[in-house]
DNA sequence: TTGCACAATGGCAACGTTAACATTTTGGTG
DNA sequence: CACCAAAATGTTAACGTTGCCATTGTGCAA
């Protein structure tokens, strides 16, 4: 019919209401100081006109985006989920958005994610790290935009924030190690696992600490294959009576290999995993785990980008210890 | 030391490289009618200041955001992080990119997802839709907003897309009674789920359109623990040959179930999941069940707004056919 | 030498919003 | 009723970018 409006702006709700566009501004903003009778009247024009305040005008003005730019790698990956209900609940908590964007992982570099989100409307950016990347040492990060990377290594001029995976490790092995087992036996992952090789030096420190030497590992690959392999080749070994598995899917497997070689689980051998993966899918057990807080950690990562707001804030390393699960995969030889 | 430079616009590289600011906004797109060298002397001051693009300039006299926002009622949910790679590859496709916000359930109405979205710096928008929404009938997206439902049900105002679930269970149950299964028994899941509802229509209506009366379907709660509650009902039925459950999480339950009676699989009994969700999980079994494709699922989504771009695309509705993958615990009775 | 086409560059305005300041109106007091 | 403070409203300018049109410079044919 008439012509196409192209967007409504202040200006058109000020004329249809009869007042200044000011006045329309502090009606949206709610200020005290525009009569009521007044401001029912701009709302009245609003909502004829269907005004809703333009994102870009309103940055532009003020500078801020109130939003928080999340990187990722890989967008699949155990706990990506839970890490981004963190985001948003923090976010929703300082009136911020989020804004996902994918990053080309070759090379697998800090600056291409950086450089890809500068051209992005973000006032703060997280990064979540699953490799090494090839830059971590001499990235600069843009100057005013806070980054955060989620990763446990420690960065001179980024925070950083991730699951404490030395110190599951530890309660793993030590959980273990109360219970009379004389050590405890490790399925590990692929080397490039970043948190996974900090769960293995977790391991390894907490049994020399407790004057063990760490038995030869076997190397996994995350699947329940692999642990099942590994299961089967624990079961003739007559000193292992305890397994501590890099993740559940692991652990399940490793229960299975056990099993097949008639082994079982915990009256023969005591076998945890990490990340309480498994609760609604494995029927018969409830597996000894380590639950994370990823939505902790995402709530962290996002907090310290919005809730500095204007203050720069310092850079801050977190950690955040996960909680071990008992379940009814490990016997007590006490 | 020096004073705190707000940010970098084009007026200072302008003046840096003795050029106008067409010129350098003409530089930054690359366009043919600025001399090599002239471009050669802008970019420099672009990087000896670092200069990056205001977004909110640039939206502002575009009047576009190149982004697409995504409105989830609950983060965490089989499929959403397939979802969301889905979303971010299309998103980068067309050089858009992905705003996420969490809508609080309370009520559970498109509208609130809708009007949380309309402050935001978005072209278009997507909702992932778990329930039926108070509203579904009567929503009207907000004017130039186009909008997704991720749902298989139809909106005459806005384009649909989800996965097939009718058809999934079409194909489980043709599957089997192809290999000589009498009937098909059924694990369901909470009446509140809309996908799982139509795949207890979609078993139904199989069945009766093979002249097969429906069995007495046993309802679920997705979790291993009611399969196997359902999987030792079931095995007492000497009816039961072939039992399709609604997840693999209660098909794994089912089969162990079946196991704790006696029963084997799929020597006895013969069991199909949907959602090959266990694949790295179980090791010693691969589990018959529907694949879906829900990163394609995210990508027409986004391809729908992104796509489109300034021509206004009309209404579409997308059912995308899952695939069945054949793994061991289906015997053919042929 | 003049004229003309075309390449290269510059000036201006506008997108929508709001902070800062300016102005008008209101209500209360002497 | 004049006067003043406070409340209510208006005016202006600027945030950074880029489309449009104007201007200047360059090379070449007449």
């Amino acid at each position: 019919m008439g012509a196409v409006k192209k967007s409504v702006s202040v200006k058109d709700v000020a004329r249809l209401a009869g007042v200044s566009e000011q006045t329309v501004s502090r009606t949206v903003h709610d200020s005290p100081s525009v009569r009521p009778e007044t401001k029912e009247r701009v709302r009245a024009a609003m909502r004829e006109l269907g005004y809703r305040p333009n994102f870009a005008g309103r940055s532009l003005r003020r500078g801020k985006f109130k939003t928080v730019g999340v990187a990722m790698f890989n967008i699949t990956g155990t706990g990506n989920l839970d890490r981004m209900e963190g985001f948003a609940a923090a976010a929703d908590k300082h009136g911020y958005a989020i804004t996902l964007t994918k990053v080309d992982g070759h090379p697998y570099t800090l600056e291409s994610a950086s450089s890809r989100m500068s051209a992005l409307p973000v006032d703060g950016m997280v990064v979540i790290m699953n490799r090494m990347p090839a830059d971590f040492g001499t990235f600069e990060p843009l100057p005013g935009m806070q980054t955060v990377l989620v990763t446990m290594l420690e960065h001179p001029l980024c925070s950083t924030v991730d699951n404490d995976q030395f110190d599951c490790s530890r309660q793993v092995v030590e959980y273990l190690l109360e219970r009379g087992h004389k050590t405890v036996h490790f399925i590990s992952c692929p080397e490039r696992s970043l948190s996974g090789m900090r769960r293995e030096e977790g391991w390894r420190e907490t049994l020399r600490a407790h004057g063990i030497e760490p038995p030869r590992l076997i190397r996994g690959d995350w699947t329940a294959q692999s642990g099942y392999a590994a299961g089967q080749a624990l079961a003739d070994d007559p000193t292992c009576t305890a397994i501590y598995a890099s993740n559940d899917a692991m652990a399940y497997g490793c229960i299975r290999g056990l099993e097949s070689r008639g082994k079982r689980v915990p009256q023969d051998v005591s076998v945890v995993g990490v990340d309480d993966s498994l609760g609604d899918i494995v029927p018969d057990r409830r597996l000894t785990t380590v639950r994370f807080d990823n939505k902790r950690v995402g709530m962290w990562a996002v907090d310290k980008i919005a809730g500095a707001d204007g203050g720069a804030s310092g850079v801050e390393h977190m950690l955040i210890p996960g909680v071990l699960v008992e379940g009814d995969t490990v016997r007590d030889l006490r």
